[in-house]
Formats: C-alpha cells, sequence, structure tokens
RNA sequence: GCCGCGUUCGUCUAGUGGCCUAGGACAUCGGGCUUUCAUCCCGGAAAUCACGGGUUCGACUCCCGUACGCGGUACCA
C-alpha cells in the first residue's frame, strides 16, 4: 500500500453536498483529506455535491467556504460543482446504456447489477479487505429523472476524472462500494484508493447530529472556540499523534500524520476536552494575538460593529487578568463586562460573605480609599487592608472579598488589585459608595 | 429481515504474542499554591482488554462462534 500511494500522485477532496451549514463531523473528513494532500504535495479540493435539487440550501456553499476559510483548510482551484456538469453524467449514462450494463425505466437510468458475483476492495484504514456478494445487490439509479445523476454516478465520473486518490469519505458510504465498484469497472476504469473514516457519534453512539445537540461549526465560532483548537481536537478523533504529543498546529499534523494509522472505530465527540483544549490555545497565544480574536470576536457577537468598550486598548490591559481565566472567547463577557458597565447588585451576592456587619466595613474601606495616596500601589492597598481586616477582627481573604463584590457585584472576578487599575481609583472609590447605598 | 463494519478506564486512546499485576490525555476525587475564580504542581480512584471456545509454553494481541452497537438497505447525500 505504501508502494503504491508513493508511486500515485495525491489528489484528496472533500465533498460536502450544500444542503445545510457546515457540520462538526465534515471537519473531520476535510481535515484527514486536507493533510493526506498537504503531506504528500498533492493538492485538495473542494467539490460541492448540489444534485439533489430538491435538498438544496440557499447560502450553503458560502457557508462552507467561508468555514473552511475560518479553520485554514485551504483548497486549490476552484470548486467543482456537480450541477454544472450535467451533461457530463448523462454521457457516461449514456454510455452505459450502450454498452448494455445500464438500462432506462421510468424516465430514470438504472445499472443492471450482476445476478452472481462478488466484489470487493482494500480499505485504506486498517487495511481491511471488504468483499460483497452482488446477491445482495440490486438494481440503482444512476440518473434520476430529472437528468441530474445520483451520488453513485457524480462520484465515480468525477473522481475519475479529477483523478482523486485516494478518495477520503465517511463510513456510511462503505456498504455503497459494490455500486462504486461496478461503475468503475462498466466504464473501464481503475478503481481509485479509498479510505473510509469511522463516524463521529453522539453520546448514544448514534451518528452525529442535531439531535445530538451537534452544532454546525459556524456555531462553534460563536460560542468563541478557535479554529487551532477544533482542528487539534478533530485529528485525534481518529488518529494518534506520536509520543503522546497531543497538542498540534497545522503544520505539526502535516509533518507526522499518516493515514495509515488512522482507527477504524467510531469516536464519541466530547466536547469537554474540546473545551480544554481552546483553554489550553488560548493560554498559550501572544497576547497580541489573542487581542485580535477578542476584538474580532466581540465585533462579529455585535454584528459586525465595533463595540464602544471595551476598547482595543482595554482588551489589552485586560488580557493577562484573563487568559488563564477563559476556555472560549465567549467567556470574556461574563467574566469583564462588569470593567465597562455598572454592576447590578443583588444581596444573594452579598450574603455569601462571611461579614456581619458588611455596611459598617465597607464604611471603614471606603475611608481608607479616600484618604490612601494616589496612584494606589499594591503593597499599600494590601497591607492597609490587612491591617483593617486585624482590626476588625477579619480574615484578610473576607474583606477583600467584600471589597471585590462591591465593586464587581460578584463574588468571582479576575483578580482585585489590577481590576481596580482598569477600573480607575475614582470609580472604583464610587462603586462601594454605591454599594453602601445598596446594603 | 438482509448486507457490511465495529467492541481496551465515563470519553479519546496506547498496545501488532512474552516489556501489560494494561500506559497517556480529558473528565472526576484528594492535596499543595492562593484575597475569589482560574492557572500551575503533586497524588488517588477508574478498563476481569464484550462474552465463549480454540491455536500457542504463553493472547488485549491470531482463528471461530455468540451477544451487543452502529452504518447501509431511497430517482438523499
Amino acid at each position: 500500500m505504501r508502494d503504491i500511494m508513493d508511486r500515485m500522485k495525491i489528489k484528496t477532496r472533500f465533498a460536502p453536498s450544500p444542503t445545510g451549514t457546515m457540520h462538526i463531523g465534515g471537519v473531520r473528513t476535510a481535515l484527514y483529506a486536507f493533510l493526506v494532500a498537504r503531506k504528500n504535495n498533492g493538492s485538495f479540493v473542494l467539490r460541492v455535491e448540489d444534485t439533489d435539487r430538491a435538498r438544496l440550501v440557499e447560502g450553503a456553499i458560502e457557508d462552507i467556504v467561508k468555514n473552511l476559510k475560518w479553520l485554514g483548510l485551504n483548497f486549490d482551484g476552484d470548486p467543482v460543482i456537480q450541477s454544472e456538469r450535467k451533461k457530463i453524467y448523462q454521457k457516461y449514462a449514456k454510455e452505459l446504456i450502450g454498452k448494455g450494463v445500464a438500462y432506462e425505466a421510468d424516465g430514470a437510468v438504472w445499472f443492471r447489477v450482476p445476478e452472481e458475483g462478488q466484489v470487493s476492495f482494500t480499505d485504506l484504514i486498517g487495511n481491511r479487505k471488504v468483499s460483497f456478494d452482488l446477491a445482495n445487490q440490486k438494481d440503482f439509479v444512476l440518473l434520476k429523472s430529472d437528468g441530474f445523476p445520483t451520488y453513485h454516478l457524480a462520484h465515480v465520473v468525477d473522481d475519475h476524472l479529477m483523478e482523486t486518490n485516494p478518495v477520503i469519505r465517511g463510513d456510511e458510504w462503505l456498504s455503497s462500494m459494490p455500486k462504486h465498484i461496478l461503475t468503475f469497472q462498466a466504464l473501464g476504469w481503475d478503481l481509485p484508493q479509498y479510505a473510509h473514516l469511522p463516524l463521529i457519534v453522539g453520546t448514544d453512539r448514534s451518528k452525529l447530529s442535531k439531535r445530538h445537540g451537534a452544532k454546525g461549526v459556524s456555531e462553534f465560532r460563536q460560542d468563541g472556540f478557535l479554529p487551532e483548537a477544533i482542528l487539534n481536537y478533530m485529528v485525534l478523533l481518529g488518529w494518534t499523534p506520536p509520543e503522546d504529543k497531543e497538542i498540534l498546529s497545522l503544520e505539526e499534523m502535516i509533518d507526522v500524520f499518516n493515514l495509515k494509522d488512522a482507527h477504524w472505530t467510531s469516536a464519541v465527540f466530547d466536547i469537554t476536552k474540546l473545551e480544554w483544549m481552546n483553554g489550553e490555545y488560548i493560554r498559550k497565544s501572544q497576547n497580541s494575538n489573542l487581542k485580535t480574536q477578542i476584538l474580532e470576536y466581540l465585533k462579529e457577537l455585535a454584528g459586525g460593529v465595533v463595540p464602544n468598550h471595551p476598547t482595543e486598548e482595554e482588551i489589552e490591559k485586560v488580557i493577562p487578568l484573563i487568559k488563564e481565566r477563559i476556555k472560549k472567547l465567549s467567556n470574556f463577557v461574563p467574566l469583564t463586562d462588569f470593567l465597562w458597565e455598572k454592576p447590578e447588585y443583588d444581596q444573594a451576592q452579598f450574603q455569601k460573605l462571611n461579614i456581619k456587619d458588611k455596611k459598617g466595613v465597607l464604611n471603614q474601606i471606603l475611608k481608607q480609599l479616600e484618604v490612601m495616596e494616589r496612584p494606589w500601589r499594591t503593597e499599600i492597598f494590601e497591607k492597609i487592608f490587612r491591617g483593617l481586616a486585624q482590626q476588625q477582627g477579619l480574615k484578610a481573604g473576607e474583606v477583600f472579598q467584600l471589597i471585590r463584590v462591591a465593586i464587581s457585584g460578584q463574588v468571582i472576578t479576575p483578580p482585585l488589585f489590577e481590576s481596580i487599575q482598569v477600573l480607575g481609583e475614582d470609580e472604583a472609590t464610587q462603586r462601594v459608595k454605591e454599594a453602601i447605598n445598596f446594603l
């Protein structure tokens, strides 16, 4: 197999049908095809399988192209659009009728499957030989009565003409192999190599779909997932990198990926691990890159408009505070919005505190803040409130926690002093006053 | 029903006959660091390798069967 792979030129394709938004499961198929192509200096093309006119969804092609681009899975050349190739399929359907292996009935062209015999091929995944008894196969449609080809004809014609090798697709096609083998043979063409990728399934082990709350790529993007993390997580669903090195860039994947090491068992999509990995990517990204990504993310969230707050400078200031605290870009908003907006105080948050006379202590705090030398310095700030805690018979943490809720309305925030620095001394003092009034 | 494929911790997986009293990662639990939450560090629990037969001195690894799961069985892809 290795020899054959080496000798043949490599050309892979991703062939979705534009019946909806690009699904997360498709990412893995596209990624593997992309990796095989790039690894072998081959090409990777996009083919749009739009032969089912009834299920066409407007904008689906644009969605697929946009998402592939976002992911960094760049394809070569222009997409091949099957609906524009109608004549070609018709020509071969006619040829097949001429050869006597196909016939017309009910306005469609059917392939006549031999009564007996066997077909088999060896799948690249796991190097498994799979055989089918033709006695179990029925005649199938090549050309529908509307003149468009079925998947089966279109696949054979296109992948032969495009010289696809190997064909990388989902495992749901494995049972259609007899149809494809038969058609290739009837046309007198060589069978390409095939790699049927195991299905990605939901927690109930059935094919991943909307039923599982499975999302489209765009939704992952809106959720604040990074393309690198999605790619990295998906590549692990069915393939293990050498030496336990799980975190890999696209470039590194190209380097070490090998289809022959791909697995043949279906994998459950586990968003928890994806989230962890996304957090890893956020933590290890450069602050300046993160800033750009957050800016872009917020802009998209606001419908393409740059929001007034946070500004680029504000984001820059806050990044070191939140970098280790967010798993997804979307976490940025709830974690930081108290910095740009007045908090809405909630008794429940104050009640979590272990201090009896909150109002009294807060007044003490306010008094200190008003006389503290500006600009406030961390050491001084800490010293003063540790002293205050002691004097009040409280733990230092309890006092800091009270200040936290007073300035943010929340019990969980980025580091206190740094947050106050972003807020500014006036605003921080003002909020303590407001908290006192609230209590 | 028929055809095909599959079956190692909850999940992704390592493992290609002795290195496996089964390793790693996520999740989980406990501890450390710590003014919250995270990050980080240390440690624990977690798979009778689906089951039953073979083959072999020896099987998670090879063979057969059973069970279960999934996919296909469309003029959908």
